[in-house]
DNA sequence: CTGGTAACGTTATGCAATAGCGTATAAACT
DNA sequence: AGTTTATACGCTATTGCATAACGTTACCAG
Protein backbone atom coordinates (compact mmCIF):
# COMPACT_ATOMS: atom_id res chain seq x y z
CA UNK A 1 0.00 0.00 0.00
CA UNK A 2 2.70 2.00 0.59
CA UNK A 3 3.66 5.86 -1.08
CA UNK A 4 7.11 5.11 -2.26
CA UNK A 5 8.46 8.82 -0.90
CA UNK A 6 6.66 7.88 2.58
CA UNK A 7 6.16 10.35 5.33
CA UNK A 8 3.51 10.76 7.84
CA UNK A 9 0.31 11.57 5.92
CA UNK A 10 -1.72 11.74 8.75
CA UNK A 11 -0.27 15.16 9.08
CA UNK A 12 -0.96 15.92 5.37
CA UNK A 13 -4.59 15.24 6.23
CA UNK A 14 -5.05 16.86 9.95
CA UNK A 15 -3.59 20.18 7.94
CA UNK A 16 -6.05 20.36 5.23
CA UNK A 17 -8.64 19.87 7.68
CA UNK A 18 -6.99 22.80 9.47
CA UNK A 19 -6.58 24.91 7.14
CA UNK A 20 -10.08 24.16 5.43
CA UNK A 21 -11.77 24.83 9.10
CA UNK A 22 -9.78 28.27 9.26
CA UNK A 23 -11.14 29.62 5.76
CA UNK A 24 -14.44 28.95 5.83
CA UNK A 25 -14.80 29.97 9.33
CA UNK A 26 -12.56 33.14 8.15
CA UNK A 27 -15.27 33.39 5.14
CA UNK A 28 -18.64 32.73 7.05
CA UNK A 29 -18.66 29.52 4.68
CA UNK A 30 -20.53 26.22 6.10
CA UNK A 31 -17.77 23.55 6.41
CA UNK A 32 -20.67 21.28 7.03
CA UNK A 33 -19.97 17.56 8.82
CA UNK A 34 -20.69 16.05 5.21
CA UNK A 35 -18.45 18.41 3.30
CA UNK A 36 -15.52 17.76 6.24
CA UNK A 37 -15.89 13.89 5.73
CA UNK A 38 -15.65 14.09 1.44
CA UNK A 39 -12.79 16.38 2.13
CA UNK A 40 -11.04 13.88 4.51
CA UNK A 41 -11.74 11.38 1.98
CA UNK A 42 -10.23 13.26 -0.86
CA UNK A 43 -7.29 13.43 1.53
CA UNK A 44 -6.73 10.22 2.16
CA UNK A 45 -3.63 9.98 -0.12
CA UNK A 46 -2.29 11.71 -2.88
CA UNK A 47 -3.89 10.19 -5.57
CA UNK A 48 -7.22 11.78 -7.41
CA UNK A 49 -10.39 10.52 -5.98
CA UNK A 50 -13.18 10.06 -8.25
CA UNK A 51 -16.85 10.61 -7.64
CA UNK A 52 -18.59 7.17 -7.08
CA UNK A 53 -15.63 6.00 -4.87
CA UNK A 54 -16.64 9.00 -2.83
CA UNK A 55 -20.19 7.75 -3.39
CA UNK A 56 -19.29 4.23 -2.65
CA UNK A 57 -17.24 5.16 0.78
CA UNK A 58 -20.79 7.11 2.24
CA UNK A 59 -22.80 4.42 1.64
CA UNK A 60 -20.17 2.21 3.26
CA UNK A 61 -19.74 4.70 6.32
CA UNK A 62 -23.79 3.60 7.05
CA UNK A 63 -25.45 6.34 4.89
CA UNK A 64 -27.08 6.27 1.47
CA UNK A 65 -26.11 9.08 -0.16
CA UNK A 66 -26.73 9.94 -3.95
CA UNK A 67 -25.18 11.10 -6.60
CA UNK A 68 -26.34 15.35 -6.32
CA UNK A 69 -24.97 14.89 -2.52
CA UNK A 70 -21.44 14.24 -3.56
CA UNK A 71 -21.41 16.47 -6.61
CA UNK A 72 -22.88 19.36 -4.47
CA UNK A 73 -20.12 19.30 -1.51
CA UNK A 74 -17.71 18.92 -4.32
CA UNK A 75 -18.74 22.18 -6.05
CA UNK A 76 -18.82 23.72 -2.51
CA UNK A 77 -15.33 22.45 -1.63
CA UNK A 78 -13.94 23.15 -5.52
CA UNK A 79 -15.70 27.18 -4.81
CA UNK A 80 -13.34 27.28 -2.07
CA UNK A 81 -10.35 26.65 -3.86
CA UNK A 82 -9.83 23.55 -1.27
CA UNK A 83 -10.01 20.82 -4.09
CA UNK A 84 -8.83 20.89 -7.81
CA UNK A 85 -10.83 18.61 -10.88
CA UNK A 86 -8.22 16.79 -13.12
CA UNK A 87 -10.02 17.45 -16.02
CA UNK A 88 -8.09 14.39 -17.92
CA UNK A 89 -9.51 11.97 -14.71
CA UNK A 90 -12.49 13.32 -14.02
CA UNK A 91 -11.52 12.83 -10.57
CA UNK A 92 -10.79 15.01 -7.61
CA UNK A 93 -7.48 16.32 -5.61
CA UNK A 94 -6.96 18.55 -2.30
CA UNK A 95 -5.47 21.56 -2.68
CA UNK A 96 -1.94 21.21 -1.00
CA UNK A 97 -2.44 25.34 -0.78
CA UNK A 98 -6.16 26.74 -0.94
CA UNK A 99 -6.22 30.25 -0.19
CA UNK A 100 -2.99 31.68 -1.97
CA UNK A 101 -4.48 32.69 -5.56
CA UNK A 102 -2.91 30.70 -7.46
CA UNK A 103 -3.73 28.45 -10.78
CA UNK A 104 -3.67 25.00 -10.93
CA UNK A 105 -1.17 22.68 -12.71
CA UNK A 106 -0.76 19.06 -12.59
CA UNK A 107 1.85 16.22 -12.92
CA UNK A 108 0.05 13.35 -12.98
CA UNK A 109 1.85 9.66 -12.56
CA UNK A 110 0.21 7.03 -14.74
CA UNK A 111 2.26 4.76 -13.23
CA UNK A 112 1.41 4.88 -9.28
CA UNK A 113 -1.30 7.74 -10.00
CA UNK A 114 0.60 10.53 -7.66
CA UNK A 115 -0.92 13.65 -8.13
CA UNK A 116 1.05 16.60 -7.48
CA UNK A 117 0.22 20.36 -7.65
CA UNK A 118 2.78 23.04 -9.72
CA UNK A 119 3.38 26.23 -8.75
CA UNK A 120 6.05 27.03 -11.56
CA UNK A 121 6.49 31.18 -11.99
CA UNK A 122 8.11 30.49 -15.58
CA UNK A 123 5.23 27.92 -16.42
CA UNK A 124 2.62 30.67 -15.15
CA UNK A 125 4.57 32.68 -17.04
CA UNK A 126 4.62 31.22 -20.36
CA UNK A 127 0.81 30.36 -20.21
CA UNK A 128 0.62 34.42 -19.49
CA UNK A 129 1.88 34.88 -22.33
CA UNK A 130 1.12 33.14 -24.78
CA UNK A 131 -2.60 34.26 -24.09
CA UNK A 132 -1.11 38.11 -24.37
CA UNK A 133 -0.03 37.18 -27.75
CA UNK A 134 -3.21 36.09 -29.23
CA UNK A 135 -5.39 38.93 -27.31
CA UNK A 136 -7.12 36.19 -25.50
CA UNK A 137 -8.18 37.00 -21.83
CA UNK A 138 -7.47 34.37 -19.83
CA UNK A 139 -10.30 33.26 -16.91
CA UNK A 140 -9.38 29.30 -16.01
CA UNK A 141 -6.86 27.29 -17.11
CA UNK A 142 -6.61 23.25 -17.26
CA UNK A 143 -2.61 22.25 -17.29
CA UNK A 144 -2.53 18.38 -16.63
CA UNK A 145 1.28 16.94 -17.30
CA UNK A 146 0.89 13.28 -17.26
CA UNK A 147 3.84 10.83 -17.61
CA UNK A 148 5.91 8.93 -14.92
CA UNK A 149 7.27 10.61 -11.70
CA UNK A 150 10.53 10.36 -10.29
CA UNK A 151 9.80 7.66 -7.95
CA UNK A 152 8.34 5.14 -10.25
CA UNK A 153 11.46 6.00 -12.71
CA UNK A 154 13.49 4.90 -10.07
CA UNK A 155 11.23 1.58 -9.19
CA UNK A 156 11.43 0.42 -12.50
CA UNK A 157 9.55 -2.66 -11.87
CA UNK A 158 6.87 -1.57 -9.33
CA UNK A 159 3.61 -1.40 -10.87
CA UNK B 1 -24.24 32.28 -37.76
CA UNK B 2 -20.98 34.32 -38.57
CA UNK B 3 -17.81 33.32 -37.87
CA UNK B 4 -16.66 36.61 -36.32
CA UNK B 5 -13.12 35.78 -38.03
CA UNK B 6 -14.29 36.09 -41.32
CA UNK B 7 -12.72 33.64 -43.91
CA UNK B 8 -13.17 30.95 -46.28
CA UNK B 9 -13.79 27.83 -44.42
CA UNK B 10 -14.17 25.44 -46.81
CA UNK B 11 -10.99 25.78 -47.78
CA UNK B 12 -10.26 24.46 -43.83
CA UNK B 13 -12.04 22.05 -44.64
CA UNK B 14 -10.53 20.66 -48.09
CA UNK B 15 -7.44 21.21 -46.61
CA UNK B 16 -8.35 18.96 -43.51
CA UNK B 17 -9.53 16.68 -45.55
CA UNK B 18 -6.63 16.25 -48.05
CA UNK B 19 -4.18 16.40 -45.70
CA UNK B 20 -5.54 13.16 -43.80
CA UNK B 21 -6.09 11.44 -46.92
CA UNK B 22 -2.45 11.79 -47.95
CA UNK B 23 -1.54 10.90 -44.48
CA UNK B 24 -3.33 8.13 -44.45
CA UNK B 25 -2.12 6.80 -47.63
CA UNK B 26 1.15 7.55 -46.42
CA UNK B 27 1.29 5.42 -43.40
CA UNK B 28 -1.33 2.34 -45.08
CA UNK B 29 -3.94 3.76 -42.55
CA UNK B 30 -7.48 3.45 -44.03
CA UNK B 31 -9.21 6.58 -44.14
CA UNK B 32 -13.06 4.82 -44.32
CA UNK B 33 -15.92 7.10 -45.81
CA UNK B 34 -17.32 6.71 -42.27
CA UNK B 35 -13.67 8.34 -40.61
CA UNK B 36 -14.17 10.73 -43.39
CA UNK B 37 -17.45 11.71 -42.97
CA UNK B 38 -16.81 12.22 -39.36
CA UNK B 39 -13.90 14.33 -39.68
CA UNK B 40 -15.95 16.71 -42.03
CA UNK B 41 -18.03 17.49 -39.45
CA UNK B 42 -15.66 17.85 -36.99
CA UNK B 43 -14.09 20.47 -39.42
CA UNK B 44 -17.37 22.29 -39.88
CA UNK B 45 -16.22 25.11 -37.45
CA UNK B 46 -13.81 25.79 -35.43
CA UNK B 47 -15.60 25.03 -31.91
CA UNK B 48 -15.38 21.39 -30.84
CA UNK B 49 -18.00 19.07 -31.66
CA UNK B 50 -19.75 16.46 -29.20
CA UNK B 51 -19.48 12.85 -29.31
CA UNK B 52 -23.29 12.81 -29.44
CA UNK B 53 -23.55 15.70 -32.12
CA UNK B 54 -21.95 13.94 -34.01
CA UNK B 55 -24.23 10.12 -33.70
CA UNK B 56 -27.13 12.89 -34.22
CA UNK B 57 -25.64 14.38 -37.42
CA UNK B 58 -25.42 10.79 -38.50
CA UNK B 59 -28.79 9.26 -37.69
CA UNK B 60 -30.09 12.60 -39.96
CA UNK B 61 -27.86 11.54 -42.72
CA UNK B 62 -29.87 8.40 -42.78
CA UNK B 63 -28.04 5.86 -40.97
CA UNK B 64 -28.65 4.32 -37.74
CA UNK B 65 -25.07 5.01 -36.10
CA UNK B 66 -24.87 3.77 -32.46
CA UNK B 67 -22.51 4.96 -30.07
CA UNK B 68 -19.21 2.32 -30.38
CA UNK B 69 -19.26 3.85 -34.00
CA UNK B 70 -18.75 7.55 -33.09
CA UNK B 71 -16.33 6.13 -30.73
CA UNK B 72 -14.19 3.80 -32.35
CA UNK B 73 -13.70 7.19 -35.66
CA UNK B 74 -12.95 9.97 -33.10
CA UNK B 75 -9.95 6.93 -31.61
CA UNK B 76 -8.89 6.61 -35.01
CA UNK B 77 -8.62 10.02 -35.65
CA UNK B 78 -6.83 10.89 -32.28
CA UNK B 79 -4.86 8.22 -33.06
CA UNK B 80 -3.75 9.68 -36.54
CA UNK B 81 -3.42 13.11 -34.98
CA UNK B 82 -6.01 14.28 -37.47
CA UNK B 83 -8.54 15.56 -33.95
CA UNK B 84 -7.71 16.42 -30.33
CA UNK B 85 -10.03 15.78 -27.69
CA UNK B 86 -10.60 18.99 -25.40
CA UNK B 87 -10.71 16.96 -21.80
CA UNK B 88 -12.44 20.05 -20.58
CA UNK B 89 -15.00 20.47 -22.62
CA UNK B 90 -15.60 16.52 -23.76
CA UNK B 91 -15.37 17.47 -27.03
CA UNK B 92 -13.17 16.99 -30.23
CA UNK B 93 -11.23 19.96 -32.39
CA UNK B 94 -9.71 18.81 -35.54
CA UNK B 95 -5.93 19.49 -35.63
CA UNK B 96 -4.78 22.29 -37.99
CA UNK B 97 -1.37 20.44 -38.53
CA UNK B 98 -1.18 17.04 -38.38
CA UNK B 99 1.65 15.17 -39.35
CA UNK B 100 3.64 17.31 -37.47
CA UNK B 101 4.92 15.83 -33.97
CA UNK B 102 3.44 18.59 -31.66
CA UNK B 103 1.90 18.83 -28.46
CA UNK B 104 -0.98 20.35 -27.93
CA UNK B 105 -2.05 23.80 -26.37
CA UNK B 106 -5.66 25.15 -26.90
CA UNK B 107 -7.67 28.33 -26.71
CA UNK B 108 -10.99 28.35 -25.90
CA UNK B 109 -13.09 31.13 -25.79
CA UNK B 110 -16.15 30.61 -23.40
CA UNK B 111 -18.12 33.20 -25.66
CA UNK B 112 -17.96 32.31 -29.11
CA UNK B 113 -16.50 28.45 -28.71
CA UNK B 114 -14.29 29.13 -31.25
CA UNK B 115 -11.03 26.81 -30.23
CA UNK B 116 -7.53 27.74 -31.68
CA UNK B 117 -4.42 25.58 -31.03
CA UNK B 118 -1.39 27.20 -29.73
CA UNK B 119 1.92 25.85 -30.53
CA UNK B 120 4.21 28.38 -28.27
CA UNK B 121 7.45 27.51 -27.88
CA UNK B 122 8.55 28.92 -24.48
CA UNK B 123 5.37 27.69 -23.33
CA UNK B 124 6.85 24.57 -24.62
CA UNK B 125 9.55 25.14 -23.03
CA UNK B 126 8.24 25.85 -19.33
CA UNK B 127 6.42 22.99 -19.82
CA UNK B 128 9.83 20.73 -20.12
CA UNK B 129 11.79 23.07 -17.81
CA UNK B 130 8.69 22.39 -15.00
CA UNK B 131 8.97 18.54 -15.48
CA UNK B 132 12.44 18.23 -15.53
CA UNK B 133 12.91 20.03 -11.97
CA UNK B 134 10.47 17.54 -10.69
CA UNK B 135 12.32 14.74 -12.13
CA UNK B 136 9.06 14.03 -14.50
CA UNK B 137 8.87 12.05 -17.72
CA UNK B 138 6.45 13.49 -19.54
CA UNK B 139 4.24 11.70 -21.85
CA UNK B 140 1.84 13.35 -23.09
CA UNK B 141 -0.51 16.96 -21.53
CA UNK B 142 -3.56 18.87 -21.15
CA UNK B 143 -3.23 22.04 -21.67
CA UNK B 144 -6.70 23.76 -22.04
CA UNK B 145 -6.30 27.95 -21.15
CA UNK B 146 -10.24 29.22 -21.17
CA UNK B 147 -11.13 32.83 -21.14
CA UNK B 148 -12.49 35.46 -24.18
CA UNK B 149 -10.87 35.64 -27.54
CA UNK B 150 -9.91 38.83 -28.80
CA UNK B 151 -12.86 39.40 -31.27
CA UNK B 152 -15.01 38.47 -28.75
CA UNK B 153 -13.45 41.49 -26.56
CA UNK B 154 -14.34 43.67 -29.03
CA UNK B 155 -17.64 42.94 -30.23
CA UNK B 156 -18.60 42.53 -26.38
CA UNK B 157 -22.29 42.84 -26.80
CA UNK B 158 -22.34 39.70 -28.46
CA UNK B 159 -23.38 36.56 -26.67
C1' DC C 1 -12.78 -20.16 -52.09
C1' DT C 2 -10.86 -20.09 -47.72
C1' DG C 3 -9.00 -18.08 -43.76
C1' DG C 4 -7.38 -13.84 -41.47
C1' DT C 5 -7.88 -9.10 -40.22
C1' DA C 6 -9.86 -4.64 -39.77
C1' DA C 7 -14.05 -1.97 -39.81
C1' DC C 8 -18.53 -1.60 -38.64
C1' DG C 9 -23.13 -2.80 -36.44
C1' DT C 10 -25.88 -4.08 -32.23
C1' DT C 11 -27.05 -4.60 -27.61
C1' DA C 12 -26.24 -3.61 -23.19
C1' DT C 13 -24.06 -1.56 -19.41
C1' DG C 14 -21.18 1.40 -16.47
C1' DC C 15 -19.54 5.72 -14.87
C1' DA C 16 -20.16 11.00 -14.65
C1' DA C 17 -23.13 14.74 -13.83
C1' DT C 18 -27.42 17.41 -13.43
C1' DA C 19 -32.58 18.56 -13.02
C1' DG C 20 -36.14 19.28 -10.11
C1' DC C 21 -38.39 19.16 -5.89
C1' DG C 22 -39.19 18.59 -0.99
C1' DT C 23 -37.55 18.88 3.82
C1' DA C 24 -34.65 20.13 7.65
C1' DT C 25 -31.98 23.39 9.83
C1' DA C 26 -29.35 27.31 10.95
C1' DA C 27 -28.72 32.26 10.93
C1' DA C 28 -31.12 36.88 11.00
C1' DC C 29 -34.67 39.75 12.24
C1' DT C 30 -39.10 41.33 14.98
C1' DA D 1 -39.68 33.17 21.58
C1' DG D 2 -41.61 33.30 16.93
C1' DT D 3 -41.12 34.48 12.02
C1' DT D 4 -38.52 34.95 7.99
C1' DT D 5 -34.98 33.71 4.86
C1' DA D 6 -31.24 31.32 3.05
C1' DT D 7 -28.64 27.25 2.83
C1' DA D 8 -27.82 22.43 3.10
C1' DC D 9 -29.28 18.07 2.34
C1' DG D 10 -32.19 14.01 0.78
C1' DC D 11 -34.59 11.71 -2.94
C1' DT D 12 -36.20 10.35 -7.59
C1' DA D 13 -35.26 10.54 -12.09
C1' DT D 14 -32.86 11.62 -16.20
C1' DT D 15 -29.19 12.98 -19.23
C1' DG D 16 -24.53 12.76 -20.99
C1' DC D 17 -20.17 10.35 -21.89
C1' DA D 18 -17.84 6.11 -22.90
C1' DT D 19 -16.88 1.19 -23.27
C1' DA D 20 -17.67 -4.06 -23.03
C1' DA D 21 -18.83 -7.83 -25.49
C1' DC D 22 -20.18 -10.00 -29.40
C1' DG D 23 -21.85 -10.57 -34.16
C1' DT D 24 -21.46 -9.30 -39.11
C1' DT D 25 -19.49 -7.55 -43.23
C1' DA D 26 -15.73 -6.19 -46.45
C1' DC D 27 -11.51 -7.05 -48.20
C1' DC D 28 -7.12 -9.06 -49.10
C1' DA D 29 -3.61 -13.00 -49.39
C1' DG D 30 -2.69 -17.45 -50.14
ZN1 LIG E 1 0.63 13.04 2.29
ZN1 LIG F 1 4.62 7.37 -9.91
ZN1 LIG G 1 -11.97 27.83 -40.86
ZN1 LIG H 1 -14.75 34.34 -28.83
Amino acid sequence: MGHSHSHDHSICIETAIAEAERLCAERGSRFTDLRRRILKMIWQGHKAVKAYDLLDQLATEGGSAKPPTVYRALDFLMEEGLVHKIESLNAYIGCPHPGDNHVSQFLICDKCETVKELSSDELTTAVMNAAKQANFAIRRQTLELHGVCANCQRNREAA
